[in-house]
RNA sequence: CGGGGUGUAGCACAGCCUGGUAGUGCGCUCGCUUUGGGAGCGAGAGGCCGGAGGUUCGAAUCCUCUCACCCCGACCA
């Protein structure tokens, strides 16, 4: 290798998607699959995001009122089946817990002792309605208890044939809330608010614009009465379920015996709600924003807003550029600018192309010219090596909020601009046939109408489409495309 | 679970058809020279070739069986 390849990351976008997805993942040093089938390591830098995501999120969370918690990895099986529609939809993907103990078989190697089997078996979590609920029942008595908002953060199990780094994987991370209510419209509220904050979420902290949306009956959660969804749409032009929030009806209420003395006098069952996001999201950054050079963070949840690199010539310069680097890194942190100094060994261009294919937002080059100058360089991911520009420190510091908006906003804007320009209006069920037999990658949108029969049916199998969602805002319209 | 593909050094691969005891590039270690967009030279370290059987004097290579991973589908956040 003489000179740098064309791009970072090979092979790009165009060239082959799936697989330039998991080497941009590679390259960032996020995560890496786990010895585990179906699992993933993430990697300090990746879990790094996962934590700005929690922390502007359950910041979010509790302004609305709603309280952590923590409810137990193994849920009684007895409990799963609790809820007809429940059972029938998580039923296949759980892992189940047989055994209480380990001892050695025939051969000398461990295995489950037939002394230790358990009685009555354990799943583990793939969602935690019905524990939740258990607990729910035994809080809740009076219309006083109520709303009852819970979360919490945890980890959940779903068996899945065919996992993918981020987007699928049998164990994830996510964020659980359950709420309960005394009635059916303030419970319907509840899910229109936590979509909202979804919404908002992923639109102002990650950058990705999305459609609020309802679920189809088809597609709805199990167990519940109406699934509200935000969709996002890939750089490769399919759907990505962002984040859903459900109004369960009375249905678990009912299983798990939540019930409480209203107003009236009168025994009446809660309304519950149920809402999630989970470590997904990270691989939807990586799929809206990156690009063939690797990765781009959004400024809001990028662990390294800034990164620094400082440019030595020779040992002479070095005190003089690091307390000036001191100086500047100061002035960041005072505004709460996450900040990285790459005063690693390796050589200029490394250090820069590590920070590209980790796309740290703003990068600053601060090497004996600027020291000498009271200035400094910088350049930008999302815009590349023809942003580089200089300025002083001080203008630098007053001006650094405000390009990082710029970044967002940059990232934002294109995400936008590629979805709406693959978003077709279709008329007709043949429409839908033609445009995606001439392998269009991105939405139709059409009247919702045209999903009962046969038809729709045939066409969705043929060419792998779901039915996204009913747009909030044009509820007699549905989205149709290809999903992860 | 079906169809396709791949397992050889940390990573990417060659070697396999035509068996003879393992190689290239990057990375890593050390030294010197370099250093503002992926450095150069020199010297090193590192692999029971995914696993288990079998054929053979001899297997990374041939045969059988397994396991894992990836892609495409069905299922799903």
């Amino acid at each position: 290798m003489s000179k740098k390849a064309k791009t970072a990351i090979t092979p790009t976008r165009e060239e082959n998607f799936p697989e330039w997805y998991q080497q941009v993942i590679k390259a960032a040093d996020m995560a890496e699959n786990a010895p585990v089938r179906g699992c993933m390591t993430i990697k300090p830098y990746g879990y790094a995001v996962w934590e700005n995501m929690q922390r502007i999120f359950d910041d979010r969370i509790k302004e609305l009122g709603v309280q952590n918690a923590y409810f137990p990895l193994l849920i009684p099986l007895e409990f799963i089946s609790r809820e007809a529609e429940h059972v029938e939809g998580f039923a296949k993907e759980c892992a189940v817990v047989t055994h209480h103990r380990l001892e050695a078989g025939p051969d000398g190697k461990l295995q489950p002792a037939k002394s230790a089997k358990l009685e009555e078996p354990y799943v583990i979590r793939p969602t935690s309605e019905t524990i939740i609920g258990d607990a729910m029942a035994r809080w809740i008595q009076s219309y006083r208890d109520l709303p009852m908002k819970l979360n919490q953060w945890c980890n959940v199990m779903r068996w899945e044939m065919r996992p993918r780094i981020f987007l699928r994987t049998s164990e994830f991370l996510w964020q659980e809330g359950h709420n309960a209510f005394e009635n059916e419209e303030q419970a319907r509220d509840d899910t229109h608010k936590m979509l909202n904050a979804y919404a908002e979420f992923a639109e102002n902290s990650l950058a990705i614009p999305v459609i609020r949306g309802e679920k189809t009956a088809d597609e709805r959660f199990p167990g519940a009465v109406m699934t509200l969804t935000i969709e996002a749409m890939m750089q490769d032009g399919k759907a990505l379920q962002a984040g859903t929030s459900h109004y369960l009806g009375q249905n678990f209420a009912k299983s798990c015996e939540i019930k409480f003395q209203s107003r009236e006098g009168v025994e009446e069952y809660a309304h519950t709600t149920s809402w999630g996001i989970s470590t997904r999201l990270i691989g939807a950054l990586i799929m809206s924003h990156a690009d063939d050079d690797g990765m781009i963070m959004p400024p809001r949840i990028a662990p390294h807003q800034v990164g620094i690199i400082p440019i030595i010539r020779n040992d002479a310069d070095t005190d003089e550029i690091m307390s000036y680097i001191d100086d500047l890194v100061a002035k960041l942190k005072a505004q709460g600018i996450r900040v990285n100094i790459d005063d690693s060994e390796g050589r200029t261009g490394d250090k820069m192309w590590g920070m590209i294919k980790q796309g740290v937002p703003l990068r600053v080059e601060i090497g004996g010219r600027e020291v000498d100058e009271g200035t400094l360089t910088h350049t930008r991911r999302d815009l590349g090596r023809d942003s580089k520009a200089s300025c002083s420190v001080d203008e630098f510091a007053g001006s650094v909020q405000g390009i990082l908006d710029a970044i967002h906003d940059e990232l934002y804007r294109r995400a936008q601009t590629l979805r709406d320009e693959n978003i077709k209006d279709v008329s007709g069920l043949g429409e839908l046939e033609a445009l995606f037999k001439d392998n269009f990658a991105g939405f139709a949108r059409m009247d919702v109408a045209l999903i009962e029969g046969a038809d729709y049916e045939r066409i969705t199998k043929q060419h792998s489409l779901t039915s996204r969602c009913m747009p909030l805002d044009a509820p007699d319209k549905v989205i149709v495309g290809k999903a992860y």
